[in-house]
DNA sequence: CCGTTAACGGCACCCGAGTTCCTTTAAGCT
DNA sequence: AGCTTAAAGGAACTCGGGTGCCGTTAACGG
């Protein structure tokens, strides 16, 4: 064998997708502070030395859990109508964020972010490929003349997000359907009304 | 001295202040994740065991640590224009979280509020004051029928801060006057639009 | 199929956060 | 001023998360 090779196959790659997956549920059941990597080897079913050489930290196996999600994108919308897309995305992200075992997750994922700058690198690239993964639906809109021409299509998108992250970490207000629609229908709003247009002003 | 009397007076108080400043310093240069009960207690020169025993967790600590900082806000704009009165929030906002101190500070509470639950019932309050004292910007506002009538204020003022925040914790994007502007100007144009009166459609 | 060695696994050790127990200080009442 | 006792302080102890060492397994190349 070549002197200094990597060897990603067979058991590596299985003992990666096992700790990954223990963490998760780890992450679920107690969150991210305590979150015990001893723990995530016992239910990985992997030694605890392992986990310690391979990802060192809490922070540091969290931002390879979310390089490893990031990987999985959920389809956009493409429904012909911007308000209609954008309300697919908000119903997507809050029901994401409702469901007890993905909300916890993302939880964790964002305290790790500010933890660790490795898990935040990680973290800004799995939103920049969820925002690119819908920022079309912005793109046909303004082609469509919906909205003005020069509008910035990832800016729209988080502008859905927003206001559905702050009710989950911030206000603890209810992140329900309503919600949902009236955070895809204020972004509509604000990007009709140009907000969202390099034009628009720094005055 | 009557049997069981409380003694919040002189020394206790003292030491509260003490340990509460004592942790912020240390929240703002290790974070939550590493803060140390008996670091906080060496900085405040004060007992360990005083910090374990009325505080017990981190997490108990950042709980009293949020209600005290709830007690001091900050007085609202009166500009007379609804889209000027969100911009100065929305700047008091972007320049809080910029602040390395208060930045720090924020995003340490925050991750409080998701591992304890009385920590995230302190930030709940905390949020809610802040929110209180704002809304009559938006309240005149309807009453100079810049607003449809009916607008939930308290919704707007969410709406101004949501995207900062969205900035701060989840995308990395910069948080500079521009984003702060655009905050304001988006959660304006959505209220315009009704998308804030309870009249408009869970349709 | 075989040799090399990257990667895993188990065990013993260490260290410091958190607890316990007791002593000392001073807040608050008379 | 004096007494009572809440509350703080100090020091010793525990115990489990994290580390180091070394033997074992199995991936990859020939």
């Amino acid at each position: 064998m070549t002197v200094g090779a990597i060897r990603p196959g067979g058991r590596t790659a299985r003992v990666r997708a096992a700790v990954l997956r223990a963490a998760a549920d780890a992450l679920v059941e107690h969150g991210f502070d305590r979150l015990d990597l001893a723990d995530v080897a016992r239910r990985a079913e992997v030694g605890k030395t392992t986990v310690y050489r391979r990802w060192g930290t809490v922070a540091g196996l969290v931002a390879d859990l979310l390089a490893d999600m990031a990987e999985q994108s959920s389809p956009r919308a493409d429904t012909g109508s911007l308000i209609e897309d954008l309300r697919a995305n908000a119903r997507l992200v809050q029901r994401t964020l409702v469901d007890p075992r993905q909300g916890a997750l993302f939880r964790a994922v964002i305290v790790a972010a500010t933890c660790d700058s490795r898990a935040a690198e990680a973290l800004h690239r799995f939103y920049a490929a969820r925002i690119a993964e819908w920022t079309p639906c912005v793109e046909q809109a303004v082609q469509r003349a919906e909205l003005p021409a020069g509008t910035d299509a990832a800016e729209v998108i988080r502008a859905v997000s927003a206001p559905l992250y702050y009710r989950l970490l911030m206000s603890g207000d209810p992140l329900d359907e309503a919600a949902a629609s009236r955070a895809a229908e204020g972004a509509a709003a604000a990007a009709r009304a140009g907000v969202y247009t390099p034009a628009n002003g720094r005055n």
